[in-house]
RNA sequence: GCGCCCGUAGCUCAGUGGAUAGAGCGCUGCCCUCCGGAGGCAGAAGUCGCAGGUUCGAAUCCUGCCGGGCGCGCCA
């Protein structure tokens, strides 16, 4: 049956599927097991013969008789028996027996327990690339928290994964950050169109930077320092980057020019008034952009299109960028790009990263900042940490902005949901601390399926919730969903309360209950919990 | 004006075709001889923005409208 995989839930839906296309004569689509949204509706539910009663024309819940027959008799006594309920719905009701084996097999996976099979799909993802004209502010500490967060789960998920920061050290930006440093280097006010930032000042000291230097070497000084700084910001928060790609090497290179000339050889290009232009109207933008300009620089979305060129050559199969809200103007023309270059449309995502707003018992909030006007990430986690900051970041998603509630944040109490998951942590921890090594291993080793008590009900909520976790991976992963994570972590916190409410683990064996198996639940909780913590980033202490 | 995103409980948000729509915060009430009370239980609270449509079935898909956010440079 299913004791020789992981996923025991997935095993499950195996036998319903298989008999399905034994009735229906082929395969059913989008058929799988959900959990009912009440207990008296089973420990699974199938759509399958709702799918199935079209094919082969009977009503569904006709459907369901049979199909439930054939899935009673595959799975003998690991199903207690099966219900046809509502529109047409397959109810399994399975009994202990299953409970036990599938706690059995999933604690029996260790550590590879929720890593899905490897996809040999390679994915980039370009994230963050905040400019390196300041330090790094609370909305890319966003960027970098989902960004990252997001890579962790595609691992999980048996992807491949290279994550990029794009290094933006070109340009007019990069210039007038230049010209800021000199301004404060010669002891000036910065130009008005500048940077203005008390790091400026502290940047030009550090430079020692003399009152002649260019603009020009001051910025690009001055780049560098913000990158070793922002990596060092990033590396506090748990985020590192396989490569930071810098904008210069696309020019020093010629790829723009390669870019360009393969665009034209595509037939894409123009010129008009001495621009050269993208008729990317053509492919589903509104209006024709600009290549390089009319003084003969090139613009930054030439330079992108070289960036994602390259990218491309790379040989990934999946390209993922996460833009700010302010860029997404911007998505249109470059996907336009895209399909001018010939690549498949879906092979490029570009995903929008909403703002966030800090929040005190519902007022927006100022922060006391460290660099002036600019309410920084190192700001935010010396305030409440990087657990609390990367958790709360991560628990909506991409496309709604972010209300983050710092009250809350701070607090440490059972209110605020990253304490409460890290305790249900530690506080199994403790448990298992008590049992003792000896002891835990043995019940480990234990064959819990010869047992024969009755399991109560929050222990088989546990079982459930413990058995979810690789289709909320593989879930998350398909619809780039971090914070799924969040509120899974949550939920099998909860869920673990319950149980140990109703369960006395240590000294179960007094009672006359099945000691081992509740401790391979606690210990089988405890993995749950700490690996859908890692996949967001954010520590599962031992203790706290 | 055009484009994209959002509109679900008092608040912040989950829920990308299925059953009586969920969580956290806040609110009300209850539970400490028990492995961590930094805990648990129960309750009140909803015209899923509005109106049509598709479907056996729609918070979910389509169309229109209303409200909010953001974007619409030979800036990056």
């Amino acid at each position: 049956m299913t004791g020789t995989t992981a996923d025991p839930i997935r095993s499950l839906e195996g036998v319903v599927s298989a008999a399905a296309l034994e009735l229906g004569g082929t395969p059913v689509a989008g058929a799988r097991l959900e959990r009912p949204p009440r207990r008296d509706f089973g420990d699974f539910s199938s759509n399958a013969p709702m799918l199935l009663a079209p094919i082969v024309r009977e009503p569904p819940r006709e459907v369901a008789e049979r199909l439930g027959q054939r899935v009673a008799d595959a799975l003998g006594p690991e199903l207690e028996r099966v219900e046809v309920a509502g529109p047409g719905f397959l109810n399994l009701f399975l009994a202990d027996a299953w409970f036990r084996e599938a706690l059995g097999a999933a604690a029996a996976a260790e550590d590879a327990y929720g890593r899905l099979p490897a996809t040999g799909l390679r994915h980039l993802v370009e994230f963050v690339s905040a400019n390196p004209t300041g330090p790094i502010t609370v909305a890319s500490g966003r960027h970098a928290a989902w960004g990252d967060s997001l890579c962790r789960i595609l691992e999980a998920a048996g992807h491949h994964v290279q994550r990029e920061y794009y290094v933006n050290d070109e340009g007019s930006q990069v210039l007038r950050f230049g010209e800021s440093i000199r301004a404060r280097a010669r002891g000036q006010e910065p130009p008005d169109d500048g940077y203005r930032g008390a790091y400026v000042a502290d940047l030009a000291d550090r430079l020692g930077a003399g009152a002649n230097a260019s603009a020009a070497e001051l910025a690009e000084a001055g780049v560098e320092l913000m990158v070793e700084e922002i990596c060092a910001s990033l590396e506090r928060f748990r985020v590192r980057f396989d490569r930071f790609f810098r904008e210069h090497e696309l020019h020093r290179e010629g790829a723009i020019e390669s870019a360009l000339a393969l665009l034209r050889e595509r037939g894409h290009v123009y010129e008009h008034e001495d621009a050269v232009w993208l008729r990317t109207t053509e492919l589903g933008d509104d209006k024709d952009r600009v290549l390089r300009r009319s003084d003969g620089e090139y613009t930054y979305f030439a330079a992108d299109i070289a960036y994602h060129l390259d990218k491309a050559d790379r040989g990934f199969d999946r390209l993922v960028d996460l833009w700010g809200a302010d860029h997404h103007g911007y998505v249109g023309r470059v996907q336009a790009a895209w399909r001018a270059l010939g690549h498949d449309p879906d092979a490029l995502e570009l995903l929008i990263m909403q703002l966030v707003n800090l929040v005190e018992r519902g007022q927006r909030v100022q922060m006391s900042k460290r660099q002036g006007e600019i309410v920084t990430l190192d700001d935010l986690i010396d305030d409440i940490g990087v657990d609390a900051a990367r958790f709360f970041m991560l628990q909506r998603s991409h496309d709604t902005t972010l209300d983050l509630d710092l009250a809350l944040a701070r607090e440490q109490s059972q209110d605020n949901p990253v304490y409460y998951v890290q305790y249900a942590h530690a506080r199994i921890a403790s448990i298992l601390r008590k049992a003792g090594d000896a002891r835990v291993r043995e019940a480990l080793s234990a064959d819990l399926s010869a047992r024969g008590d009755a399991l109560n009900t929050s222990e088989r909520d546990l079982v459930k919730r413990v058995l979810e976790l690789p289709a909320e991976i593989a879930i998350a992963a398909e619809r780039r969903a971090p914070h799924r994570l969040t509120t899974y972590a949550h939920d099998v916190a909860q869920d673990f309360s319950a149980f140990y409410r109703d369960s006395r683990v240590v000294g179960a064996a007094e009672d006359g209950d099945d000691e081992d198996f509740r401790l391979t639940l606690a210990v089988q909780a405890k993995r749950v919990i700490a690996r859908s913590l890692d996949l967001l980033g954010v520590e599962a202490p031992e203790r706290m």
